[in-house]
DNA sequence: CCATTTTCTTATCTTATGTAAACGTTTTCC
DNA sequence: GGAAAACGTTTACATAAGATAAGAAAATGG
């Protein structure tokens, strides 16, 4: 029913961070579940407590909060990479993001309460957890401290020069700009000023 | 050695994360240590693999980035908050923070890698590190909710009517402007617009 | 207790960014 | 294939923030 390819993808995204013996593998795959999602069409609404996590197997997305009736992107999602509004399944309150497909995309899902299961019954699935959420702290320390540090003009290049280039080129500039914090025209007239040098 | 009291303030920080019997509790004991920081000295230095992570037993400190000679202060800490360059701990690499001591402090500190070694004795304490990390994770992603939604006008009113106001009244105000990403004259104009209304 | 340092505010000047609008190009999708 | 929408750039203008300097008030420390 789910292609094993696809399988195979999210199962060698989970022993990166940790080794699973197969019945602790095994533990996970009734929990899984196929999505298909068209461009523009929102996986997770603002509000909204959908309690899944999954991988993106193809295509790529982004999430963003929204205020007054603007919205902020906070993060694009790549192939291979794990999607999900993490911290609503944390903290069990409504998702305060949105997450939105770039393009047509293919997910493989689970629900977050089943790997709360997890970290019951087995402790290499509570090593998991323990790792996913420091490489998630990791993450958004990095991000916050780019953030606080740098001026959109030094984080644009660096955006584009780090691992993820080729994709960032396919993603309409208006999300990037609102990812840098400043609008389209600001970034257009950064990128004149790059040129010019 | 160590005052009581001062072990009674780690252990129920601790505690309000996980339960543990008094003997996984005990194996946290011999790696602990007291500190004394004197007003502006500082814990964790950029650059230094400081690799102790503890709790504020007195006091307040702040920690910080240095990038082109300039200070971003991106928190503070207050009396039983853990403290620590968490993420120089994880990565193993040298802290891009530095931690320093805003009034004379008083901490209680243990070295992160008796931590780690901890998750492999103890479930429970494994457990532990998932929850801290993924309390960091949250506090991580509010904070940065904050700063990408909401103006530092915004903010400030905010940051004075948390949880923390009494605190921060005690804290020079530069800091406070550093952390919100602006300048003290900034900060002073803000303050001006809010009490004219 | 007084000199020094730190802290906070105010004023001026300059610069960068957002808004709005216009325009040409490219992409999308009936 | 062609109309409509989306996209990226440019311009003019208004606004907000940073830099700098100066001065008053408060805290600090010898």
């Amino acid at each position: 029913m789910i292609a094993d390819q696809d399988i195979a993808v999210l199962k060698s995204a989970i022993l990166r961070f940790v080794p699973l013996t197969a019945e602790e593998w095994d533990l996970l795959l009734p929990a899984l579940a196929y999505h298909h999602l068209s461009k523009g069409e929102k996986w997770i609404n603002e509000g909204q407590k959908e309690q899944r996590m999954g991988i993106v197997l193809s295509g790529n997305m982004r999430h963003y909060y929204t205020r007054d009736g603007a919205e902020k992107t906070t993060y694009f999602y790549f192939e291979n990479h794990f999607v999900g509004s993490y911290i609503s399944a944390l903290t069990n309150k409504p998702s305060q993001l949105t997450i939105e497909a770039l393009t047509d995309c293919r997910l493989l899902t689970f629900p977050y309460a089943h790997l709360q299961m997890l970290y019951e019954k087995a402790p290499r699935w509570e090593r998991f957890g323990r790792l996913l959420a420091e490489y998630l702290a990791i993450g958004l320390e990095e991000r916050m401290a780019g953030l606080l540090t740098m001026s959109p003009e030094e984080r644009y290049p660096e955006l584009l020069h780090g691992n993820k280039q080729k994709i960032l080129e396919r993603i309409p500039q208006h999300y990037i700009a609102n990812y840098l914090g400043i609008t389209p025209v600001s970034l257009s007239r950064i990128r004149k000023r790059l040129l010019e040098k």
